[in-house]
RNA sequence: CGCGGGAUAGAGCAGUCUGGUAGCUCGCAAGGCUCAUAACCUUGAGGUCAGUGGUUCAAAUCCACUUCCCGCAA
């Protein structure tokens, strides 16, 4: 009924619900690009561009190059202390505001503006982990299952009524980068589905059985030998493809970009190489094979091909 | 002008400081050996030493500039 109305008033295009789209990066494309297909985007909040790389220059963030290429208004405000910030986005006088990776925390003023709401897209079966880094964690963790949740923002972090969920099973090599895509694309069509659905959707309350996933500190990267195999294993998954988990030989930083799990037990002191396929002995007997690594300065490159031009001895023990 | 490393055979590297025959570990090709292997033996092909200019009897190597690649930091 209400989308008969909107579409009368507006019977010029398909194109209804007026959104106002807030998200940074590569993650929240997706979504963004499926949005402007089926509605109308009428502006698009995004970080501000930043210098980037070694030559400083200043990038635009995902979000804000797709926008500009479909000719939408891009904001890129600092923060929403300053009230014009929000006088702007009210201007456009959305009828909901879809929330996917954006970066900063959104005022409750602008929260209460749009009627259908602000609709966030979280990385995570919630209420486990809340916050900034689902994806990461979950792989960390070694999880089984990952998800997405579309949830209505209210201001806590993450603590809003839940709207709809899908959960995808994660295999035991799947990287951090992988995940992200694959969820991605998932939060693309959920919040499609959700959007067409809505009036059918009843919203769920959070139990209290929360978990936090906070950003990684620095220091987490570096690989302690004493851990278990699996452990390891899941830190390389989670920090590929970025910034990578590392350790020291010889005074160089080793980023390890992939590994196995060896099913297999050895009883050599943790931190010794078994073998020339650089398998690593860990902690409790467990074994990591190293797949694939980085020097710094130099390019990703296979295990047999790093042994061809760099010396690491059968018996040695790693730190 | 944020800090740093690098470009040498298909891959990964040494050689550069101290100029003087283009090397190592692999891969590839051919042959041999083995019950067998990311095993071993023999032989072979494969290079504009990133580019341009300079110094020199002589430059991968020293000097200047250019292009490209990568790590850190944000």
């Amino acid at each position: 009924m209400t989308e008969d109305f909107v579409t009368n008033e507006i019977s010029k295009n398909s194109k209804k619900l007026r959104i106002v789209f807030m998200g940074t990066p590569e993650f929240a494309v997706p979504a963004l690009k499926k949005l402007i297909e089926k509605y109308d985007v009428v502006a698009v909040l995004t970080k501000e561009p930043k210098p980037v790389g070694r030559k400083m220059i200043l990038t635009k963030s995902p979000v804000h190059i797709v926008a500009e290429e479909n000719n939408i208004p891009v904001l890129t405000p600092k923060s929403f202390k300053d009230p014009l910030n929000i006088t702007n986005i009210q201007m456009y006088h959305p009828d909901m505001i879809v929330v996917c990776a954006y970066g900063l925390i959104i005022p409750e003023k602008i929260l209460l503006e749009p009627k259908y709401g602000c609709i966030n897209i979280h990385a995570s079966i919630l209420p486990k982990y809340r916050g900034a880094n689902p994806i990461q964690r979950a792989v960390l963790n070694g999880d089984r299952m990952a998800g997405i949740t579309i949830m209505s923002m209210d201001k806590g972090l993450d603590t809003g009524p839940m709207l709809l969920k899908e959960a995808i099973p994660v295999p035991q090599n799947m990287t951090y980068g992988e995940l992200e895509q694959e969820l991605s694309i998932i939060g693309s069509n959920l919040i499609v589905n959700y959007i067409d659905n809505r009036d059918n959707i009843l919203p769920q309350h959070q139990t209290n059985e929360f978990t936090l996933a906070p950003k990684l500190e620095k220091g987490e990267e570096k690989i302690n030998w004493q851990n278990t195999a699996t452990n390891i294993h899941n830190l390389v998954r989670a920090l590929n493809p970025r910034p990578y988990a590392t350790f020291e030989h010889n005074g160089n930083t080793i980023k390890l970009i992939k590994s196995e799990v060896v099913n297999e037990q050895t009883d050599k002191p943790t931190g010794t190489v078994l073998n020339n396929k650089l398998d690593i002995a860990c902690g409790k007997g467990t074994i990591l094979r190293i797949l694939s690594v980085q020097k710094s300065g130099g390019k990703i490159i296979d295990t047999k091909s790093f042994l061809n031009g760099y010396k690491i001895e059968i018996g040695e023990i790693l730190k």
